[in-house]
Order: C-alpha cells, then sequence, then structure tokens
RNA sequence: GGUCCGAUAGCUCAACUGGAUAGAGCAUCAGCCUUCUAAGCUGACGGUUCGGGGUUCGAGUCCCUGUCGGAUCACCA
C-alpha cells in the first residue's frame, strides 16, 4: 500500500480561494494562447513579495512565445480586468504574484462558518487498522515508545480526518524467553515482592527483574569461564538461564503452575502499562497477543510447506527461499518445531484480516530497524496467496538518539517514559508558577494545565520532526517552553480565547454570518487569512505522508502569523464596528483550527494559561 | 562485503516534491509591557546545503561518483 485514500469531500469546508483562482487562470491561459493548459504552477507567495498566489511563467514562454516578464504582465494584466478576484499583481523575474481582492478572503472566513462550526467530512465508509506500541512484556516503556506511541495516535488522527474509520491495535509480545528471564529471577530473588507488597508500578517491577536476572547471568556466566568453560558452553549452562529456558518449555506444555506465574507478572505489566497509556493519552480499540497468535502462524507455515512455497530442511527447520526476490534465506520456525518472530507476525496479520475482513488496509508503526522484516513479512503473506499483503504497510520511523548516543539498556541510558513524563509535567508546573500565572486559577484546573502543558511539550517536540528521519533527544531542549514548542501554541490558544471571553463581555457575536464584506484588510490580517486556507491540503498531505509533522508546522506557521497580527493591530480600541467585528470572527476561527490541528497530535489546548 | 537510509547556520529542525536572495527555533547581542496574556513581538549576527561531475531556462531537491555516519543481512524479539 502506497498511499491512503483521498477524500473527495473536504474534511474541513474551507473555500481554499486556490480552487477560484486556478480555474480563472486556467480561463486567462485558454483566451490568451488559445490552448488549454491546466498544468501550471501555482504556488505561494514569498514573503518579500507583495501577493499570496505566485504564478510561475517559465514554462509558458512556449506558449506565449514571448521572455517570461511579458508573459506574466499578460496573464497578471488579464487576470485584473477579467477575473474579479484579482486586485493588483507585480512581475519579479518570471514569477507573477497576485494579490487577491479582500473580499475573497472575507468570503472565505464567513462561509467557513456558514453553518456556525466548521463542516467535518463526510465518512469514506473505509476502514483501515493503525498498529502502534506493540511492546514485550518484560519492562516498561520507554522513549522510543513514546514516540511510537504519539506517532500512531497522531497518524490515526489524521486518517481519521481523511475520512477513514480508524482500528488502533497493538500486538503485545507477552510470551517468549524475555518474560521467562524475568520469572526465573523473581522466582529465585523476588521474595514474593508484589507492586502492592513494593509499592512499585507493575511494569516497573518485573523490569527490574529483568535487569536481576541479566545481573545473576552474567555473574554466572564469567564464574563458570573462570573455571575453564569456554565462553559459549558457559552461555548455555549458566543455571539462571537453564532455569528461564525450562520455564519456556514447561510454557508451551501448558504446565499450571508455569502459566499461573506468567499470567500473575503479565497481570503485573499490564496494569503498569494501562496507567502509562492514560497518562499519555492514548488507547486501543482492539488488543491482540501472540500469544494467541503464534499457534495460527505455525498452522499457516504448515500449510505454506505443504503448497511447496516454504521447505523443510533435515534437522526440521522450516525456510523460505527469498533469493529469488533478492533477498535471503528465512527461518520460520526452529527445528525444535517452536516459532520465531516471523511466525507470529503471519499469524497476527491473519488474524487480523479475518476480524476485520474489510479494512482498507494495515499500518505498522515500528521502528525502522525492521525494515527487512516487514519486506520479508509482506513477501511471505504474498507467496502464501493473500492478495491483502498489498495493503500492508510498514509506517518506519528514526530513532530517537540521547546526546550521549544510543539508548542502551545495559547501559542504563534508557529514558523512562512514566519519569520523562513526570519531569515534563513538574517543569511545566515550575515554569508555570515564576511566571506568576496561577493567581486566580483552582488547585484543580492548575493541576490539569501543568499536565496539558508538560505533555503538550513533549508531545509536540516528538511530532515535530519527520517520523521518516532519525532524531535526537537533548533532555534541555525538549523541556523548552518558548519558541517552536507545542506550549507556544497552546499559549497562543489562551491568548486568543482571553479576547473571546471579553468580547462576548461586550456583547461581539463571533458568529461569522453577518460579516462586513467591504474593508480594506491589514497586511497581517490577510496573511493569518492565507494561513487559514490551506488547513484542508495540510491535512492531506499528512496523511499522503503519513506524517504528523506537517501538521505541527502548520500549527506553528498558524500560531506565529497570529502573534504577528496581535502584536502589530488592535482589536478593541478599533473604531470601525464591521472590522472590530472581523478581528473578532478571525481571531476565533485561528483558535478553532489551532485546536483542531493540536487534536490531531493528541495535544489538548487551554482556555487559559 | 550486500542492501537500505541519512548528511542543510554553532546546536535542533524546515524548505509546498525542480522555482525567486535556502527559512524557523535555540544560543549570542540590541530594542518593545500604564494598552487585547511578554510562554509574545521587532531587529542584528550566523550558509561553498559533505566533496566532485552531469541533466536544464532554473538543482538542497533528479542522475553518476567519492567521503563520512547509521540501520540491517540470527534457529533474538
Amino acid at each position: 500500500m502506497k498511499q491512503p485514500e483521498q477524500v473527495a469531500s473536504p474534511f474541513l469546508k474551507i473555500m481554499n480561494p486556490d480552487k477560484r483562482l486556478r480555474s480563472e487562470i486556467q480561463k486567462a491561459l485558454a483566451l490568451l494562447f488559445a490552448q488549454a493548459v491546466d498544468n501550471f504552477q501555482l504556488q505561494p507567495t514569498n514573503q518579500e513579495f507583495e501577493g499570496s498566489h505566485t504564478l510561475v511563467c517559465f514554462p509558458l514562454t512556449k506558449l506565449s512565445r514571448k521572455n517570461p516578464e511579458e508573459t506574466a504582465r499578460l496573464i497578471g494584466e488579464h487576470l485584473v480586468q477579467q477575473s474579479g478576484i484579482v486586485a493588483r499583481y507585480n512581475v519579479v523575474k518570471g514569477f507573477l504574484n497576485l494579490v487577491l481582492n479582500d473580499a475573497v478572503w472575507l468570503e472565505m472566513l464567513r462561509d467557513m462558518y456558514a453553518k456556525g462550526e466548521l463542516e467535518e467530512l463526510p465518512s469514506l465508509g473505509k476502514e483501515i487498522m493503525v498498529e502502534y506500541s506493540s511492546p514485550n512484556t518484560n519492562k516498561p516503556l520507554h522513549l522510543g515508545h513514546l514516540r511510537n506511541n504519539f506517532l500512531g495516535w497522531s497518524v490515526s488522527e489524521i486518517l481519521r480526518a481523511n475520512g477513514y474509520n480508524v482500528h488502533r491495535v497493538q500486538i503485545i509480545n507477552d510470551r517468549g524467553i524475555h518474560i521467562c528471564k524475568s520469572m526465573a529471577a523473581w522466582t529465585l530473588y523476588g521474595d514474593n515482592e508484589t507492586p502492592r507488597s513494593s509499592g512499585m508500578k507493575g511494569d516497573h517491577l518485573v523490569g527490574k527483574y529483568y535487569v536481576e536476572f541479566d545481573k545473576a547471568y552474567k555473574a554466572q556466566v564469567s564464574a563458570l569461564i573462570e573455571k575453564g568453560l569456554p565462553k559459549e558452553e558457559a552461555e548455555k549452562q549458566a543455571p539462571i538461564m537453564q532455569l528461564a529456558s525450562e520455564m519456556l518449555r514447561k510454557w508451551e506444555q501448558k504446565d499450571p503452575e508455569t502459566i499461573e506465574l506468567w499470567k500473575t507478572m503479565n497481570g503485573w505489566v499490564y496494569e503498569g502499562f494501562e496507567e502509562t497509556y492514560k497518562k499519555m493519552g492514548v488507547g486501543f480499540d482492539k488488543l491482540y497477543y501472540e500469544s494467541e497468535t503464534y499457534l495460527l502462524g505455525k498452522e499457516e507455515v504448515e500449510k505454506g510447506v505443504a503448497q511447496g512455497v516454504f521447505f523443510r530442511k533435515e534437522d526440521g527447520s522450516v525456510w523460505v527461499d527469498l533469493t529469488p526476490d533478492g533477498l535471503d534465506q528465512k527461518v520460520l520456525l526452529r527445528s525444535d518445531g517452536t516459532s520465531v518472530y516471523m511466525t507470529q507476525d503471519i499469524g497476527t496479520a491473519i488474524l487480523r484480516f479475518r476480524d476485520f475482513p474489510n479494512i482498507a488496509g494495515q499500518i505498522y508503526t515500528v521502528g525502522n530497524e525492521q525494515e527487512y522484516h516487514f519486506k520479508v513479512l509482506f513477501l511471505i503473506l504474498r507467496k502464501l496467496g493473500y492478495t491483502w499483503a498489498e495493503q500492508c504497510y510498514h509506517l518506519s520511523y528514526g530513532m530517537v538518539d540521547l546526546p550521549t548516543g544510543k539508548m542502551k539498556s545495559r547501559e542504563g541510558t534508557v529514558v523512562d517514559a512514566d519519569d520523562l513524563m513526570l519531569e515534563m509535567i513538574a517543569e511545566a508546573e515550575k515554569q508555570t508558577r515564576e511566571l506568576g500565572k496561577l493567581e486566580d486559577m483552582s488547585g484543580a484546573e492548575a493541576t490539569k494545565l501543568f499536565a496539558m502543558i508538560g505533555l503538550g511539550a513533549l508531545k509536540f517536540f516528538l511530532l515535530k520532526v519527520d517520523p521518516k528521519k532519525r532524531m535526537l533527544f537533548d533532555p534541555n531542549e525538549s523541556i523548552q517552553l518558548q519558541g517552536f514548542t507545542g506550549p507556544f501554541i497552546q499559549y497562543t490558544h489562551a491568548r486568543i480565547k482571553a479576547i473571546l471571553r471579553k468580547a462576548e463581555s461586550q456583547g461581539i457575536s463571533a458568529a461569522s454570518k453577518d460579516l462586513g464584506m467591504n474593508m480594506t484588510l491589514e497586511p497581517s490580517e490577510r496573511e493569518v487569512l492565507s494561513v487559514l486556507s490551506v488547513f484542508e491540503n495540510r491535512i492531506r498531505e499528512a496523511a499522503r505522508e503519513y506524517s504528523p509533522a506537517v501538521i505541527a508546522n502548520y500549527a506553528y506557521e498558524l500560531a506565529k502569523e497570529y502573534n504577528q497580527f496581535y502584536q502589530n493591530v488592535p482589536i478593541f480600541s478599533e473604531t470601525d464596528p464591521d472590522k472590530l467585528k472581523f478581528r473578532i470572527v478571525l481571531s476565533h476561527a485561528v483558535a478553532d483550527v489551532i485546536r483542531r490541528a493540536m487534536h490531531l497530535l493528541g495535544i489538548d489546548v487551554p482556555e487559559r494559561m
């Protein structure tokens, strides 16, 4: 699957002047050059020149048989005379900069809110599945998961905004040697410690024993090596590893005691995760567990062997040969018959398409270190005859690096998700207090605000970067609440809300119905309207690229543009009632679009801050 | 070694998919609060877009080549 389908009708009924202008230009070109042209380049005008739209005239010189400047002037003149929407133009080299009539912008604003609210899109009537998070159950979530979760959540919202019915899912890797390691260490050293008895979050407690396992294991291995065993042998014979392996075998044989322990410890982890997800503000419509899908995976592999798609080696292991496709051979079942990572992913994919037969695609939000894995997975599914494999897409994102380099659990450089969120919220509180913003705020409102700001900063920081790219997480910078940040945008929203409250108290309505159409706009007002007009385009672009960064950049651009207007143009001291009214309506629209854009990122905006 | 991804201001990132003098934030310096919220606004400083070729009216963007990073190529997940 390459790109999600585009919606015919827009998410928001914004009368983008682009459309009108395009058709006027088309008409002009047809008349001037006696030829239909529909692939001309219309782009936003550079800040330094007057105008909102620029027609690139170089490619048109072939038709006009004139130089670029001459061509631009010809078209510009025609548009001013004939179109009724172009007020004036200027020509720089081969670029035709167009200034639209203010009425065009005013109509756009009026029509946006013709029904009181921005109109949401009608459903596409299509379903799509987005997988994200998908943790192992042996340790708590970390910074990498945060990027993953925020990304998955936001992409889901963006697809929803484009008309899809979205199913959010994850696959929980609840089974395997990793959880058995924690179980082994807990059995040996746990002394019946529980989340309740220790006061620790369940996922952190289980993670603690995973670390304990590693410590004990290393000690045992080096002791054995000192006794003269070769390294490989020592690693196999370490008693704690033997215990973990035995537990895995017993688990597969459904040994009641082992299953019981497994359930208990996974239960602790789920409780911990639940709390973390809640704080993060993400959720899922359906959960898949590896323990429930790997058997189906095994069946499918056996089927593949029967069909001759896979082959079995003498030692009993099952393989797929992908060398004709330019890849390697890949193991699908171990010689002892147990499944590997790929096996369960095959099962999971098939199960999902059985559960949701109508989905138009499945999106896997997984780090880019697994690109090869997914290439192989989709290829295998195709070989098994599942045509929907074409609709599977790996939403691959870059790793989050620390200033010190890569996160490594063994070196203790992992940034814990819970800790980080708490730090961000604490920082938000500290800075809010320093600014003295809490005077007439209730305790409950303040608490809510700190979380909103702290998480807003964190989410925005992780989402503003193109997902495909690796990014650096600098704790000092991420904690910034000024500049290109979530709180900057939240602040702009709160600021506008204060204006709207004042307007309301003065009896000025933000409804757009009786907006005056005859006034001259300030340059900064035109700029704001121009940014508003592209919201819908950006929502589409974000879906096409699976990139919340598009929305993050847009929200910032809008907030910045509004702040310039805010600084330059007084509102309540305006004596012309039409202009005063217009500025209130404009402010309302900006606040509304900011709120919606931030919502697509999973970020809330406050009424006051 | 094969495959894939990346390299843009001191740092972190943009650049509407081939368009104008490559833009923001942070950092540094200088201004703006008796006014609708200064978490803001306005300036200044900062660039051989990794090097070298090519394609064309026009290249950070496309092609070739070199350098340097990273990922991946497990009977780990």
